[in-house]
DNA sequence: GTTGAGCGTT
């Protein structure tokens, strides 16, 4: 299982949007456009997640570059999220 | 427009 970056997504894209870019490239087993909380809008990027490795990092090449909505993707292995938790657990 | 959320207190 990889975890991908997609950076600098148009507005217009989401959840579902970002699981058919990454469809053709193998299983997707989820895809998430990150949403401003106190919006609620798109923060223009998000997270795929793919069940098949080589197929991710594939699909990391294919897909980084390129252009939606007069935007190029920015894709990239995933870093790891900061852990959950307030001040003092 | 660039690396995710939330509860709720130090």
């Amino acid at each position: 299982m990889k975890k991908i970056y997609v950076g600098n997504l148009s507005f217009n894209s989401n959840d579902d949007d970002l699981a058919q870019t990454f469809a053709p490239y193998g299983e997707v087993t989820s895809a998430k456009v990150i949403l401003d909380r106190e919006t609620g809008r798109s923060r223009g990027f998000g997270f795929v997640e793919m069940s098949d490795d080589n197929a991710a990092m594939t699909a990391i090449q294919e897909v980084n570059g390129k252009e939606i909505d007069g935007r190029q993707l920015n894709v990239n292995e995933a870093r790891p999220r900061e852990p959950r938790g307030g001040s003092r657990w």
